[in-house]
DNA sequence: ACTTAAAAAGGTTTTTTAACCCATTTTTGG
DNA sequence: CCAAAAATGGGTTAAAAAACCTTTTTAAGT
């Protein structure tokens, strides 16, 4: 009996892609391909449409594949989730497999990977590729727990101090004294280690914290 | 006679898919798939190795979609160049076709539009979608052009301004006088109506001059 | 060799940032 | 309810950034 397989990307082209190749493995079938996990979840209310693999992208309007990931892990603990995605940032990687997914490919993966971690998953319920294995044991020290350290009230300053602003015009904007905002700066400065503004805006880029 | 293609993306996985689409559309066949730029012009010393469509992702290592356009415009001119990008960006979508590109599909593009696509090249040498349509339009008024205007040495001051350093430790790297590094800093803030130097970063940062 | 434009550099002043240390208020947990 | 911690705000000083206007040097063309 082949195991039954979904696709959810928001690249149409990708998505309708990758369930061709699905379908040209000897042990996959492709149920059917969706957007986003909006999509997804509507389409397992009907028994039918929930499959044994679920192939998810990270990157989706509406609903994301981590909170997919998540809604999915509490309501259908049986389906497995594997994440495909271009997206390689650490942080990104590990909070979808904290949230349940049993592997995570980049989209550069050979075909004959594919069907080796789709074998892998259907067999163990896991695959990880050795890039992956490597976050796994670098996650065990902190490290980026930092970033989940800051206070919500910093991050929003944050995400000002990434415009023209002045400090005295952030404050405006939060409703607090120049001051207040001068000392979150101050401890951004020293909790993350940099010399000015300049270099919280890089940080704030390269974490995700401001998209600009 | 049906057309030759030639699918040219970093992607394995990708790549591979985009080929097996093509190989199942009516009037076009899949030659080979590679990586990037470099191994296609390797692949063009064997005559039989030409295709009549070369569809080809923009962000490649090595060689990337642009310059190889460009060699292949000036060394190949019956070949047809069709990207095919998660890129978004105005100018480099300005830039693929500048450099001789027959169209410009997003990854997003959904199956029934890439055949469209192909049988448009084919038959009438060009495809373009509404959006980018618009686009050409647009980039006749000068706007991004502005982008171009800056010199050599500011956008190599632009590179080091996103960073931790002074406009003195600037200076010294560039071998200027600190007055000269504020003397671009200034001229930088007229041209591109900026207000300080986090404007200038978050600029660079969106124009590409600078990648986190 | 002369003219001219652009690049590089200087002077000065004001504003903004940054560093350091400390006080008050608010929240929170025991 | 109280102690401790966290959030907010203050003072001062020094350094850096920004604004504006001018001069010297260099490069380019004729």
């Amino acid at each position: 009996m082949k195991h039954t397989v979904v696709v959810v990307d928001d690249h149409n082209l990708l998505s309708q892609a990758i369930g061709n190749l699905v379908e040209g493995f000897d042990d996959f079938t492709l149920l059917y391909t969706c957007k986003n996990g909006e999509e997804l979840l509507t389409k397992f209310k009907n028994p039918k449409n929930i499959p044994q693999i679920v192939l998810m992208d990270v990157n989706m309007p509406i609903l994301n594949g981590i909170e997919t990931t998540e809604i999915i892990k509490e309501k259908f603990p049986d389906v497995k989730v594997l994440a495909l995605s271009i997206e390689e940032e650490e942080s990104t990687i590990l909070k979808m497999l904290r949230v349940g997914a049993r592997g995570y490919l980049m989209k550069d993966v050979k075909q004959s990977e594919l069907n080796k971690a789709l074998i892998e998953v259907k067999e163990n319920g896991y695959y990880h590729t050795n890039t992956v294995a490597k976050l796994l044991i670098n996650s065990l020290s902190e490290k980026e727990n930092k970033k989940l350290e800051l206070k919500e009230r910093e991050l929003e300053f944050i995400k000002y101090a990434c415009s023209e602003m002045t400090y005295k015009e952030i404050a405006d904007k939060m409703c607090l004294s120049p001051r207040t905002i001068e000392g979150y700066r101050d401890t951004l400065f020293e909790k993350l280690n940099l010399r000015n503004r300049t270099g919280l805006v890089i940080y704030a880029i390269k974490n995700k914290i401001f998209v600009p």
